[in-house]
DNA sequence: TTATTTTTTGAGCAACCGCTCAATAATGCT
DNA sequence: AGCATTATTGAGCGGTTGCTCAAAAAATAA
C-alpha cells in the first residue's frame, strides 16, 4: 500500500491489465486442468498475454497459481457471505450455498473444489502449494464453523450441536459429495444426500 | 482366450517380466503422482523396463494406466472380502474396510481413492480412462450396497434401512473423510467421524 | 519534442515428453 | 547345435515444457 522509502520518484506507464480478470481466467483453467495439465502455452492463449508480461507479472506457473488459490477462497467465502445476506437465516444461506455450490454448476470443473483438486494433486510434501492449499481449506472450515456458531445462537439448530463438528461435517459432506456428483453424475442422489444433511442438522448427530 | 486359427505353431520365448508386480508397481506411482504427473521415464526407472518393453506389454502410458485402474479396483474388493471373512460380521468387515482404508495408512498416495484421483484429474469427458474408473467407482457402490443387503438380511442393520442408499452414503463418507484427511492430516477428528457414522447406523439416518 | 522509465513482445533455449524401431539377446523346438 | 521366434534394448525422433532476455513499443516527465 505504502512506499517504504521518501517518494518513489514517479511512474512510468501504468498498469495495462487487469490483473484480476488474468487472475480469474487463471483460475478457471487451472481449477479444470489442474497444476500439471495447464501448460504455460495454454496460459498465454487464454490470458492473452505473452510470456514475459505473464512471467513479469507472476514470477513463475506456480506463483500464478497461487494467487489463483487465494482468489479462489476469497470468492467462495465472498458467495457464502452474500447467500447468508440474500436469504436472511444463516442457516438458509449455508443450505444454498452447498447447493448452488454443488448441483448448480454446468462447468465440469466446478463440480468440485479447487482446493481440494489441489491438495490431491500435489504429493510432494514441501510444496508451498500444497501447504497454502491446506491453509485455505482449514480457513474455509473455521468460517463453516462461525456461521454456525451465529446460526447456533440465534436459534436456527438445536443447541445440543457442536459448532466445530458441524463445520468439518458439512466440509466433509462438500467433498464427498462433490467426488460422488463427479463419478456418479447422479444430480439427483446428491440433491437427496443434501436433503437429508439439513434434516439431521434439526435433530440427531454432531454432538462430539 | 483362444485362439481364432487352428494352432498357434508354438511359442518361443515365455513370459519374463512379473506382469502383476510390474502393474503394482505402476499402480503405486500413478496413485502417488496421478496420470500427468507420472512420466514414461517415471515409470521405466521404477518398474526396470525399457521403453521398448513397456510399449510391447501396455501398448501405451494410458494402456497401463488403464491395466493400473482395474488392479487397484480388484484389489479393493479382495480386501474387503477379506475383512468380511475375517471378522465374521459383513458390517464389521466393512468397518474394518473403512478404518484400515483411511487411517491405516503411512504413504500420502493411499489417503485417497485411485478411482477417484482419476475422475478428478482427467477433465476430457470423452476420455476412456475418465469412463472406465467412473464404471469400476459404480461396481465399487453395488458391491457396498451387496454387502449391506447382506448385513441387513443377517439382522446386522435395523431393517428400516435401504441397501442403496447405504451404499452411496459409504462412498461419499469415504471420499469426503479422504479429501477431508488430506486437507487437515486431522487423524483424531476422522477417526471420531468414522465412529459416528456407524454409530448412526444402528439408529437414524438414511432411509431413502 | 526529447529523455527516461516501464511494459510488452516473441524468438528461442535447454530439458523433458511419449513413443518408435532397428539391432541384439534370450528362449524353445527339432 | 542350428533354427525360428519372440523379448529386450537403448539411441533417438519430433514435439512440448517452463522460462529467458534482447529488442521494440508505450507511457510519462521535463
Amino acid at each position: 500500500m505504502f512506499n517504504n522509502s521518501v517518494q518513489v520518484s514517479v511512474m512510468a506507464n501504468t498498469a495495462k491489465f487487469d490483473r484480476e480478470k488474468v487472475i480469474r481466467n487463471a483460475m478457471n483453467l487451472f481449477w479444470l486442468k489442474g497444476l500439471k495439465g495447464t501448460s504455460t502455452r495454454d496460459l498465454q492463449d487464454s490470458l492473452d498475454m505473452r510470456p514475459g508480461s505473464l512471467y513479469a507479472a507472476f514470477g513463475s506457473k506456480e506463483g500464478l497459481y497461487k494467487e489463483a488459490l487465494t482468489y479462489y477462497a476469497g470468492l467462495m467465502a465472498e458467495r457464502l457471505q452474500n447467500y447468508i445476506d440474500e436469504e436472511d437465516s444463516t442457516l438458509g444461506g449455508i443450505k444454498r450455498f452447498v447447493h448452488c455450490n454443488i448441483l448448480e454448476s454446468d462447468f465440469p470443473e466446478e463440480a468440485h473444489c479447487f482446493l481440494v483438486k489441489t491438495v490431491l494433486e500435489i504429493y510432494e510434501q514441501d510444496s508451498p502449494l500444497l501447504s497454502e492449499a491446506q491453509t485455505l481449506l482449514k480457513k474455509s472450515e473455521e468460517n463453516f464453523t462461525r456461521c454456525f456458531q451465529k446460526a447456533l445462537s440465534d436459534g436456527e439448530i438445536p443447541d445440543h450441536h457442536n459448532p466445530q463438528a458441524l463445520g468439518s461435517l458439512l466440509q466433509i459432506q462438500l467433498f464427498g459429495l462433490r467426488s460422488y456428483l463427479r463419478s456418479t453424475q447422479d444430480r439427483d442422489a446428491v440433491k437427496g444426500q443434501i436433503e437429508m444433511f439439513f434434516k439431521g442438522l434439526d435433530t440427531t448427530t454432531a454432538k462430539t
